[in-house]
DNA sequence: TCATTTATCTACTAAATCAGTAGACTTTAA
DNA sequence: TTAAAGTCTACTGATTTAGTAGATAAATGA
């Protein structure tokens, strides 16, 4: 499951993306709409900021504002930058591997086969999942 | 990530249908052999035992069995046992559904739509994942 | 029947992680 | 120079994880 801090990420980074190019938007305008503690927020922005995601304004006008293209924000780096690894066995994980200790022999291991696949797919969906697509997809949905 | 206990869960499990249907196997046996400690491996095989999954047998001579065939139990059933739903979202679960609350409006939730995929994809992996299928695999890495 | 062997049950515990909160500090614009 | 923003450090309470300890119950076989 993804904690909360990755899904508050997750929401705030599609309201920037819907509010792309329009300058800074403050952290309590983001806290209200999408209805997040705005001190974890804070938290959660200044976090994606030096993870170069979001770009930072101090002062009066000031706020947050995503510094790359919504097409180029996709869930899996999110996910990876606020919750870790993607797969669900360490000794299978691209970023963040570690060996199962209960593996003496991981070359030997006949459950690993199945979680690298499974870590395939996800990323595969994940990684295709940009904020662009999502707002379209929020759009859409809208309508109905 | 899994917890320890979901993947000492499944090796004990993969062990036990390597000896299935040789009658009762003691937790001692299966801890040593699988390097997992003995008071925690008695926890979880309990468990197991009252999911149906295995059966046991007290006193001398006594032990777990598998209860069903190895090609009946599988990686998605284990760990929804051991650790609950498989989904990303609790809101995408199909078995411990639960609405986000951060959404008020589930159904113009632009980003359900990939963990949707997501968990599809992977209970299709993990539903056929079966313990004879994870020890041929062993037993074919074994060789090499 | 009694001792032994095994699973079963109840009840703790320490450490880590999660989900925040409080409050002081810094920068910037007007 | 003051008000409005973000930044930083440091807590905190609740929950989950990964166990451990010790008593109890049931089956076996001598």
């Amino acid at each position: 499951m993804l904690s909360k801090k990755c899904k508050y990420a997750i929401h705030a980074l599609v309201y920037l993306a819907e509010k792309y190019q329009e300058g800074p938007v403050h952290i309590q305008e983001i806290a209200e709409k999408k209805h997040i503690p705005k001190k974890f927020l804070e938290a959660i922005l200044l976090e994606l900021r030096k993870a170069k995601v979001l770009g930072s304004k101090k002062g009066k006008g000031g706020g947050y504002y995503l510094d790359q293209k919504p097409t180029a924000i996709n869930l899996m780096d999110i996910i990876r930058l606020m919750d870790g690894a993607i797969a669900m066995l360490p000794c299978v994980s691209l970023n963040y591997y570690e060996p199962c200790e209960e593996c003496r022999n991981e070359k030997a291991c006949g459950i690993r086969e199945a979680f690298i696949k499974v870590r395939d797919e996800t990323l595969q969906v994940l990684g295709g999942s940009t904020l662009d697509k999502i707002l379209k997809r929020e759009k859409s949905l809208a309508i109905k």
